[in-house]
DNA sequence: ACCTGAACACCGTTCAAGT
DNA sequence: ACCTGAACACCGTTCAAGT
């Protein structure tokens, strides 16, 4: 047999095969079903050789939450659109990516400084500098706008993972929680109370939208105010 | 020796006691020393003993954020005043609780529909209503008010974790990432680039409450603009 | 250079056995 | 009723040994 230097077996593992793999199951089975073993036995090798192309999970997970990135943010780069248009399409964008992978929503919310929450910071931070933003507010601006964005991802992610392990379906999950809510006491919680019954036919994505709204109006009446 | 029914010894445990010494480990060593076996150590007692008085760990850190936020919303209904200063006056001291203790942070942002962060949820939401905002919106803005003050406990939380185990102080902490940021190419992140200097020497909380504001300018831009 | 898989140092949780 | 502590079923990570 000749030396075939430089050509791999066909199934060599590499950090994209790794990664893709780890999406997979991090779509399929959720967060916990993550495991180096799992994933392993998956790309059928040893557990060891993973940490040959990847550093550890957390590097595991933030290479798998970056493809997702890449992807849906390309995507809203690509149309042109007026600034205030441009972050709502993003933000709904990055709302639908992680309600279908909740698993991007607590990958965001748990690696701040990485760069998958870098390319959100940055395609935010050139819109708020387009809308004309003041420089001193421009940061706070966005940083705002991320760690809304980022904490909504981050609840949606927790109920999808509590929903998960109770093996509930989204609406039979949030029917509950209605239920739990109604039967709180009225005089320590009068407003859940009082909210518990619009809870299970609320509209997430509609509410959602409905905050980015309310950031951009308040931008809006701040510039006017400081003319 | 005579029988001392319903007397017990004085380290007897007790679900208040168990509370006590995981906020005293958390507080001292952070979220991943909390451990069953370092509780027991504390608590000089099994690790099996402790189940008798709490459900699982998750219902231990619950427990653990809940008598925080009985402390910070307490404090914060004691004084009367209009409900726009009462929302900035809990937000903030939510703020400072969430940056003096990250796990709570995460530990709400974990918890969406447990009781300490309808504890938030409540107080938010009298308030809200107490703006006269209308019946439609309350939910929406409500939700979003939470998301917010959520999301930004949550990143701090992330933040002092990574802090911790890279074991640097916080300003170390964000000039190391503030550099990271310089480093970045240019061309891909240019809003990243362009705020890295700002970076270290800017102040979290002020950021916090601008956010908090902008979200309220929303709110009565949005009421003029429905009048 | 890359892969194997056993070993290590942990976890949360359970449970038979004690008082 | 409450506590003990060993045992169980996992984890992520390391590393000597292979190709």
């Amino acid at each position: 047999m000749r030396k075939l230097d430089g050509i791999r077996r066909q199934d060599a593992l590499t950090r994209e095969r790794i990664v893709e793999a780890s999406i997979a199951i991090l779509d399929e089975d959720g967060e916990k079903a993550l495991t180096f073993q799992a994933l392993a036995r998956r790309l059928r090798t040893g557990a060891g050789a993973i940490y040959w192309h990847v550093e550890n999970k957390r590097d595991l997970i933030i290479a798998a939450c970056d493809a997702i990135m890449v992807d849906v943010i390309g995507a809203s780069t690509a149309s042109q659109r007026p600034p205030a248009e441009e972050i709502r399409a993003l933000s709904l964008a990055l709302f639908d990516a992680m309600d279908a992978r909740p698993w991007v929503g607590s990958a965001l919310a748990q690696a701040p400084g990485a760069v998958p929450t870098l390319r959100v910071l940055d395609h935010f931070g050139r819109q708020i500098q387009a809308l004309g933003t003041s420089d001193e507010e421009e940061w706070t601006v966005v940083a705002a706008l991320l760690s809304y964005v980022l904490g909504v991802g981050a609840q949606n992610a927790a109920n999808a993972k509590t929903a998960h392990m109770r093996q509930l379906e989204r609406s039979a999950f949030l029917a509950e929680m209605a239920k739990q809510w109604a039967a709180l006491d009225p005089a320590a919680f009068p407003f859940v109370q009082s909210v518990a019954a619009k809870m299970p036919v609320h509209d997430d994505r509609a509410d959602f939208l409905t905050g980015i709204d309310l950031f951009l109006d308040g931008i809006a009446a701040r510039k006017t105010m400081h003319v």
